[in-house]
DNA sequence: GTCTATATGTAGATAGAC
DNA sequence: GTCTATCTACATATAGAC
């Protein structure tokens, strides 16, 4: 179990470093070559899963081969790792501050404006134009629902969760905390599965089974039905508890 | 591409054949054999996913050889395809009894009741003592969310989600299709991660993080939370838009 | 930094003995 | 029906040339 080699992949752990080094202004070479990586490993592990993913393939859509995959992005675990990590931090980070502002403010908070809080800058990142941050997005929802994964990324979002629980509860004095985290969870849920499946939704509101004539639309359609929806289901879930 | 096997894998596809053959009330050799299989295999895809069990793995958890595995389930992916069909059918048609039983009444529907009725039964498969059903169950989670493997369950599960969609519908006359579509592809996600999430519940219910003292809670202690949650949540969908 | 070559393991599938 | 043995393919990982 002893670890020899000496590439670049032993940074994966350190969350520190989060965008890629540059000198001069432009990425140094060896850095553009391990965003390549990372990326094209973003995509397909979003696409298809981890275990159904192999480092090959990562390579060919990368454009390098096999070695290089290594060397930036050392074992395969470790590569999944990084790329969690990668991109955590902003997502947090604009949910917190939307918090501090709401927190900030003379009025009292909206329920409805915590959960926008909450869930609006997902939607945001995962219909940007930028498709890895719709991988990204795709790949959170591959990570929290499963057991083997979860362990790795619930450091990262349960602090989080945790304040805009709080928040909550602060509007609710009533309520139990246990309603509240469920109903979290399930707001979560809706998040993803909104991003992971505008094709069925569209599917779905044909009155019969039919081809989807177009792609599947966009997730920003689908934002303030599923803020709607996730505000009425907190309340209702506490306020008939 | 031929196919040159004789075993019944070769049901693999005939979903008909639901329950086990039996001959003078108890099972046949081979039958028992054969739910052990598919037994084994449900377990681990659930808690695994596809890619990161191997067959290997299936024998062993099975007690039988690796041949077994293949004689009795097939090719990898043909075992998946029993599996998801050998239990669909009871599920739907206890949903679609439900919603028979409330359209035969005088009285109209009440939202609250066409959510229960939908969601409810998959709880109480879930949390039924039978741990098989509890892992379709999660195995349903796996498969409903994926691109790779919602084509193949598409067609169980969208036409009992119309009729439902339809019930709304009618409660609701003026709402777009859509919309409902969006709110129950939602609830179905809210119902979906409450099976796979109860540990993450139980966790941000404390105000700290900690390790859980005792064992994920069992799902029906959410159930009624699960339910006025999506029956709120669609409410304010449909009439906030 | 990147690439080639390869060591080593394990995957899925099936033929054929029992 | 079940088991053993094995074929073929592809996986991860890394050493060493450039």
């Amino acid at each position: 179990m002893t670890k020899t080699r000496t590439g670049r992949a032993d940074d994966a752990s350190d969350v520190r470093e989060v965008g890629p080094a540059k000198e001069d202004g432009r990425l140094l070479r060896g850095e553009a070559t391990r965003e390549r990586v990372l990326d094209a490993a973003e995509r397909l592990f979003a696409d298809q899963g981890f275990d159904a993913v192999s480092i090959r393939q990562i390579a060919q859509e990368a454009g390098v081969t096999l070695g290089v995959v290594g060397f930036h992005g050392g074992a395969k675990l470790d590569l999944f790792r990084t790329i969690l990590a990668r991109r955590v931090e902003m997502l947090s980070s604009v949910r917190l501050k939307a918090l501090d502002g709401i927190d900030a403010r003379r009025e009292p908070a909206t329920l409805h404006e915590l959960v926008d809080a909450y869930i609006g800058p997902y939607i945001e990142f995962a219909a940007e134009g930028d498709p890895q941050w719709n991988a990204y997005a795709r790949l959170i929802a591959r990570t929290v629902s499963d057991d083997r994964w979860y362990p790795q990324v619930r450091d990262f979002y349960d602090p989080v969760a945790r304040r805009y629980i709080d928040a909550i509860a602060r509007l609710y004095p009533s309520a139990d905390r246990e309603t509240i985290a469920a109903a979290l969870v399930m707001s979560v849920a809706c998040m993803l599965s909104v991003v992971a499946s505008t094709a069925r939704i569209a599917g779905l509101s044909q009155a019969e089974a039919a081809d989807l004539p177009t792609g599947a639309p966009d997730v920003r359609a689908y934002k303030s039905v599923l803020i709607d929806f996730c505000a009425g289901g907190i309340e209702r879930a506490i306020t008939s508890a």
